[in-house]
DNA sequence: TTGAAAGCGCTAACAC
DNA sequence: GTGTTAGCGCTTTCAA
């Protein structure tokens, strides 16, 4: 910088005001430092400048994993939002594991991000405490009741009892559920059971406990292998809830290869609305978080918990919409 | 770190060393350090430490869209590669599009990224004197011949002609494309074409230019509307290439609706072995460009460069494979 | 093995 | 409108 206000025959500090776009300037100056930076390919240099500030002008963004689709799409709106504020997105995965989530949650970022969306899968209530408040943070995703920071969430428990009650409107009574994480209290896998529970309940049917079948992470892979379980086991069923979309298409790989005939024999719902789900064979039925928005809101409100406003924590859920497709509707 | 000092009786430096594990410290002189780092909740200042090294630990990872599958898992494999290293990812979403990417290219990055792993789609020959070389920089995916930077590629020549090869011994003569890029000399979409082309040459087969379609972007939707065109031509046809995986994904799923059995009528094959191909119904024969071991090397390549190996330029070329699933072996 | 002093490149505060 | 001064928190000499 020194050397661009040398050649240009100013103060450092003009040249600075000119790279922030100081606007009282005269524009004979403005136009001569323009042409120094150019001419010696000049680059500010962002430590220096953050070291000054204290802000660095990044967000995290920490997700399970980046190859799962709803994690791949959600940190694409994430950072096209984030964008529209002149901020950039890092990225931290945590896998998915409770133990790793608290890691990364606790991990010293030296200062490096101004704020972190954090989309927990496995966190909950008890893990509150942990919430280090020190950098302004916002909750992707997960509901968890009288926490300390704000929360941009999806509407689990509406979006799930929707999809549940359209597959008791078909008539099914016998579902089957992927992807239960049993012994965990909070979190997403037991919000969307609890909210697939109660929905049966409120119809008058018995849940079936027989049918949930647990898998720790939600791909394919996962829903495959659990629906190889249940087919297993020889229960009846007519209809498949997978916790989320991956583990709902691993479930229709494996119930066409076993020659069930999807709607007609065992109807099939997600959750997420992924990309996939509109081109798969069939196509899925599933409920729609509200990615974009999601993202959109969570990056606002970060921006003005990093801007200072330290006013009453906001709880904004998305609104959910259900796709009706051709494995629930023929 | 001065309060930390203070706290410890020591001086800053001596924080400084302890920080950075230098080894001549004296135990006890490290364990008090480490107490009042512990007991102040200390963290270092990381731009503090980058406007003194210069470095910042962060390195880019230019790619087009984090929501296209291919580039999902891309980079989950690269940030897995880098935390090896202790580096930290920064994501830059290209949208696929010359101009942007050589905007991105371009974009004064203020000594925030300590090198840049750069993944170009459109990019080519003529576009090597704008890779501007003061950042060490290595290209992942593509070919550009004769350029001044390191690559680590994918084989897309061997891939493409291996995966025609197949079609052509299942006795497929009318093998359509989806998704070439007209009028472009360069890029992923003319180098696949390319070898298709001689593929089917080298074997005696004309080269079926009416059956070539065009798709900007490779997604499942544009790999859908291209697959109606070419249904809506009465052209025949017994076999289609997709030269990515969601543009055969999207074919799969419009040559389903239309009653078309798969492979019997018409085989379909694609090109990066996304997980999903695995999932799909049917499973979805693909060429594996070696995604992990793409990371692998780049990381490290780019790794010896940032630390300041200026020898000769590399180009690594990962091995692919056929992979044979039920679109193509019934 | 530890300490003191200087300076990385920038900007905030204030002077001109 | 523009220049001067000081200092952000760390590391790099060099000295003790």
């Amino acid at each position: 910088m020194r050397d661009v206000a040398r050649h240009a025959g100013v103060s450092p500090k003009t040249v600075s005001n000119v790279m922030n776009g100081y606007p009282y300037i005269r524009e004979a100056t403005r136009t001569k430092v323009l042409a120094s930076i150019d001419a010696l390919g000049y680059q500010m240099n962002i430590s220096a400048r953050n070291l000054k500030s204290g802000r660095t002008g990044i967000i995290g963004l920490a997700i399970p994993e980046l190859s799962l689709p709803y994690f791949g799409e959600l940190a694409d709106a994430v950072i096209e939002a984030a964008d529209e504020h002149g901020l950039t997105v890092m990225i931290e995965q945590t896998g998915a594991d409770r133990d790793r989530e608290l890691t990364v949650l606790n991990r010293p970022r030296g200062h490096l991000v101004d704020g972190l969306l954090y989309s927990p899968l496995g966190l909950g209530q008890d893990d509150i405490g942990q919430l280090n408040t020190n950098t302004p943070m916002v909750l992707l995703g997960e509901r968890i009741f009288h926490s300390p920071v704000d929360h941009v969430m999806i509407d689990n428990v509406g979006g799930t009892k929707a999809a549940v009650e359209h597959l008791l409107q078909l008539g099914r009574r016998r579902i089957a559920v992927l992807g239960v994480h049993p012994g965990e209290k909070v979190g997403t896998a037991s919000i969307r059971y609890g909210a697939y529970a109660s929905a049966l309940t409120d119809h008058g049917v018995r849940v079936p406990e027989e049918l949930a079948f647990p898998a720790g992470r939600w791909h394919r892979s996962t829903g495959a292998e659990a629906t190889e379980r249940l087919i297993a086991t020889g229960e009846k069923f007519d209809a498949i809830l997978g916790l989320n979309d991956t583990l709902a298409l691993g479930a229709v790989r494996v119930l066409t290869r076993h020659g069930y005939r999807i709607p007609d024999d065992v109807a099939v719902v997600g959750f997420d609305n992924i990309d996939e789900t509109l081109y798969s064979t069939p196509t899925l039925t599933t409920v729609d978080p509200g990615r974009t928005q999601i993202a959109r809101n969570a990056v606002e409100l970060l921006v003005k918990r990093m801007a200072g406003d330290d006013s009453e924590h906001e709880e904004i859920v998305a609104p959910y919409q259900l796709h009706i497709r051709e494995s629930t509707a023929g």
